[in-house]
DNA sequence: CATTCTATTGACGTTTGTTCAATAGTGGCA
DNA sequence: TGCCACTATTGAACAAACGTCAATAGAATG
């Protein structure tokens, strides 16, 4: 006596079905690969039928992108750039806004790390698109023209230091270890000064 | 009028084989991803069957880990430990050495890289194994101990400071841009204790 | 209430990973 | 030299997952 409860498929909006599907997709991708991602698994996950994730994003490795794309667009949103004042205080401001982000939601932000690696270029290229957003933010707009020449050397300590922030913060995330969120801030932010200025005057 | 060569098998010693399959498979897996590179390929740019594979290694993803952990101990292997001396040299000499590494021998080194993010938890921690290897050997040893004390911020901050440095190597390998390579080292280096000292004499 | 539009499905074809009994080099021994 | 045992190697058959497409069913509109 099975109960043969008469399928009922739910209808959305585009809008509402694509980005419950992006939200589902960074929540999921965030501890699997993709490949360890079954198409069956996300749509049973999400209520829905295989064909519709194909109507929707055409293919695995293209909605892999959608989700990877969302999740760089909603750091870059909500890591809002700081307003005017010193140097020093925006850098921290920065950072701090972005520590913030990686505690609060660090699925998304794992999804985003992982998909850089992943061999893929499009991939690839939205991450480092992502990151530049960051770090352009403080250094494009002049005021540490004077502290931070543009140099190539400096050009390759500040793609340095942006790994390091990440790799910190996500150490960090995922065992605080007696390190309070004080400290962590400060070292992240305090650190680019110590490296440019270690770094010499230099070409 | 098609050549029906008798299919020439080639037999050799199963150590032999075993390291011809882990050589092309870090070299393969440098630039595509594991689920970008079918068995069929390799099977064929090896001049094999897909079977041996499996005979060797039981399935994909045994053969990938194997390959990553094959790549970890080149790693450790060749960038031999410094000798003894001042630890600022001794540091100099094992960041050398793992330019070196990276610089001649980077399509292992990406294989590494990649599969650090791949998310199997296996992979991950092979890699996480190479780099305490790596960094283990210049601070376990001591004579650091009064200039990098044992304590959470600085631990922290060694494993940022690796992470930095991974970043500026690869970066660097993929463009020099007008950066010699011996700048490229003291900034590697020299950054350990610009990065220590910056942090403060904290917990 | 009928009709049109389209979000959604389910069955089918194709590719790719995996298994296993059969095959063929190779070295040892008479 | 020639047979034999051992095992590296294969190829075909199986399974699972990706991808396609015509048919179906909600929902709004008149």
């Amino acid at each position: 006596m099975v109960g043969v409860r008469p399928p009922t498929r739910t209808r959305l909006a585009p809008e509402q079905r694509r980005t419950q599907l992006l939200d589902l997709g960074v929540r999921l991708l965030a501890t699997r690969s993709l490949d360890e991602l079954s198409i069956d698994v996300l749509a049973e996950e999400a209520g829905i039928s295989r064909g519709l994730l194909y109507h929707y994003f055409g293919g695995k490795h293209a909605f892999h992108e959608a989700v990877v794309r969302h999740a760089a667009d909603d750091l870059i949103a909500q890591t809002a750039p700081p307003e005017g004042g010193e140097p020093l205080e925006r850098l921290l401001a920065s950072v701090t806004a972005y520590v913030e982000y990686v505690v609060a939601n660090h699925a998304g932000y794992q999804s985003l790390v992982k998909a850089a690696a992943s061999g893929n270029d499009v991939l690839r290229e939205i991450y480092e698109e992502a990151r530049s957003a960051l770090t352009g933010r403080i250094f494009t707009e002049d005021p540490w023209g004077d502290l931070i020449p543009d140099t190539p050397v400096n050009r390759l300590l500040v793609r340095g230091w942006s790994a390091m922030v990440e790799e910190l913060v996500l150490a960090w995330v995922a065992d605080p270890a007696g390190v309070p969120r004080e400290r962590l801030l400060e070292l992240a932010a305090g650190s680019l000064p110590a490296l440019v200025e270690s770094a010499g005057p230099g070409l």
